[in-house]
RNA sequence: UGGGGAAUAGUUCAACGGUAGAACAGCGGACUCUGACUCCGUUAAUCUAGGUUCGAAUCCUAGUUCCCCAGCCA
């Protein structure tokens, strides 16, 4: 082993478990699927279990399949099927041509189905759905068997067949496993393999009138596509004896392995397809792309780069302990990412105007401003300074604490790329509130330096009155107040602050190219941007990614409307 | 009183009988034309009780706590 490898043992549980079977030759290619049931969008859960199917697989020199698990046509949709595939792509992953469906193998899990009957595991059930929760037993308390459990292989097969040619109605049967009415895994207690349902599919439309479960389809459409590691979440761990049942009990081209890894837990969010379908239907937000949604739509509306997700999975690992990643976990990563690849612009928020008394009426000038910090190459771009500009209003105050280094009255700040400017009076109207400020620049200063060397304590961003633009932008906060929301409660937990739309800002020129491209960008001392579909010429709109870590927010104890904070301040 | 899992810094994950380590968060500092970034330093953990062992987070025993399971959902 080499010194690199030595020094990256596999890093979860999962890949060390892959590179022993590799390692024992128990295969020689590892294959694994991700299998979204298309009843809903992806959301960041999924992006930790797309990231460790097909990571996995890419590490290892095997393949992962895309695998539609489309056995329940009364919820999933042909939108949930091409938003997922897209949703997949764009976080980085490539399935080639292997893009399957559970539907593929309907006909083979029905002739299976009647194997198992011939074998005499399985029985045609006609108990009501009542009946059939009523014998089931409890948690402590044994099942007991159906009185249709002992029909003939004869009768059962003619009862299949004719559910499967639709003579019967919704619910009036169902084909069971014979398995174990005694188990203490209820997954055992003769488990539905089919039931009757008359609806349209998405791919196979009317030709069927039942559909397997999802325990029946699962495993054994692992073992038709030679699946090696079925990977999926804990709740299905005392679903495996079952899983394993179908495999030892039907003639199966190849015998997979399941194993379980907790999902992914986020603070201040719920990721559960049903309380986000209810966010939707519910018109709570926008739709399943709105920019506070956790769904990767969302994520990617709002500006989140695919790469942070995939580095954002990556550390926080995978293992078998139930957990809640702290969502300043996530804004790391995203926050990291941008940093490097976002050009660095300024606009200003909530507009306050201040006038240059001794910057002459009329005149202009251009000054040159650096696009990337650390990345000379990113170039430079020209601003325009004139004698009306905007600042942000939060950077000022008329009576500022002592640790304020903003602007306040007689207090001189650098305006970022121009000069030293003074504030000399603020200016009110009758409701006594600020609505502009006089002061006077240094001409000395140009470009941001004293030539007497004298330092400011803080540098502003700024805009010019005359030569910036209009836009609309919106703020994203968390859309919980709790940092652990209750899924059955959740609606009472909304922030009501998850939107806030500015729509006085003010943007450079050199916003106005960025127009409808989906290029991020930093607003200097503001955060990272990214202009939102609902763009129109004339009229931009920025979403909001995440701000930029702010220390002076903490200092000042500013409170922040429902958080992009995270992490509980310790007692 | 059934079955299946899990317990390591505040959080997430390592350590696979041999010095308990990382990332995020926190705190302190340096740097700074972004109160950003970067850099340096630092606080902080093996669920409990026994046992085996020269040596235990790791093995054994007994407890404790938490999670999942009683859909014709996945």
């Amino acid at each position: 082993m080499s010194v690199a490898e030595a020094a990256a043992p596999g890093r979860d549980f999962i890949r060390d478990i892959v590179q022993a079977d590799l390692d024992a030759g128990r295969y020689e290619t590892v294959v694994t699927r991700f299998p979204p049931e298309p009843n809903g969008y992806l959301h960041i859960g999924h992006a930790k279990s797309i990231c460790l199917n097909f990571g996995v697989a890419e590490e290892f020199g095997g393949r992962c399949h895309l695998r539609f698990d489309d056995t329940n046509p009364t919820k999933e949709e042909q939108e949930y099927i091409d938003a997922i595939e897209r949703d997949v792509r764009w976080l980085g992953f490539d399935w080639g041509k292997h893009l399957y469906h559970a539907s593929d193998y309907f006909e083979q899990l029905y002739q299976w189905a009647e194997d198992l009957i011939r074998d005499g595991k399985a029985y045609v059930d006609d108990q009501s759905q009542h009946d059939m929760r009523a014998n089931r037993g409890t948690l402590t308390e044994p099942g007991r068997n159906s009185p249709f459990r002992d029909r003939t292989a004869e009768e059962n097969l003619d009862l299949f067949r004719r559910m499967r040619a639709g003579e019967f109605p919704n619910g009036a049967r169902v084909l069971r496993a014979k398995i174990d009415m005694g188990s203490g895994n209820i997954n055992l207690r003769d488990p539905v393999l089919y039931r009757i349902l008359h609806a349209t599919h998405p791919r196979t439309g009317s030709t069927w009138s039942i559909y397997p479960s999802y325990d029946y389809a699962h495993g054994q459409s692992d073992a038709i596509e030679g699946i090696t590691h079925s990977i999926c979440t804990l709740e299905f761990e005392d679903h495996r004896p079952l899983y394993d049942w179908f495999l030892d009990n039907i003639k199966v081209p190849s015998h997979p392995h399941q194993y379980e890894f907790a999902r992914l837990n986020l603070t201040y969010t719920i990721l559960s397809k049903r309380v986000l379908t209810q966010l939707v239907r519910d018109g709570y937000v926008s739709g399943w792309d709105d920019p506070r949604m956790p769904t990767l739509a969302g994520l990617r509306r709002r500006g989140v780069p695919p790469e942070a997700l995939r580095e954002f999975v990556r550390r926080i690992g995978v293992a078998k302990a139930n957990s809640v990643v702290d969502i300043g976990m996530f804004e790391h990563a995203v926050r990291e990412v941008l940093n490097k690849t976002a050009q660095r612009r300024m606009a200003v928020l909530r507009p306050l105007k201040i006038v240059i008394e001794n910057y002459p009426e009329g005149q202009t000038e251009e000054l040159d401003a650096v696009n990337h910090p650390d990345d000379p190459t990113a170039g430079t771009r020209k601003i325009r300074f004139g004698r009306e500009l905007y600042v942000e209003r939060d950077d000022f105050m008329e009576n500022p604490p002592k640790k304020f280094f903003r602007l306040s009255p007689g207090k001189e700040v650098r305006l970022r790329y121009a000069y030293f400017v003074t504030c000399r009076e603020v200016v009110k109207n009758a409701a006594g509130e600020v609505v502009e400020l006089r002061c006077t620049y240094d001409p000395a200063t140009r470009g941001g330096n004293a030539p007497d060397g004298r330092k400011v304590q803080a540098t502003l961003h700024w805009v010019s009155a005359k030569d910036s633009g209009p836009a609309e932008i919106r703020l994203y906060n968390s859309l919980f107040l709790s940092p652990s929301p209750d899924p059955t409660n959740f609606a009472a937990d909304l922030n009501p602050n998850s939107l806030e739309v500015l729509t006085d800002a003010r943007l450079e020129p050199a916003l106005a190219v960025l127009g409808n491209s989906p290029e991020p960008v930093q607003f200097e001392r503001q955060g990272y941007f990214c202009p939102d579909q609902d763009s129109k010429p004339g009229k931009l709109v920025f979403n909001r990614t995440v701000g930029l870590r702010d220390t002076w927010a903490k200092v000042s104890g500013a409170t922040v409307s429902g958080a992009n904070v995270s992490g509980a301040k310790g007692a």
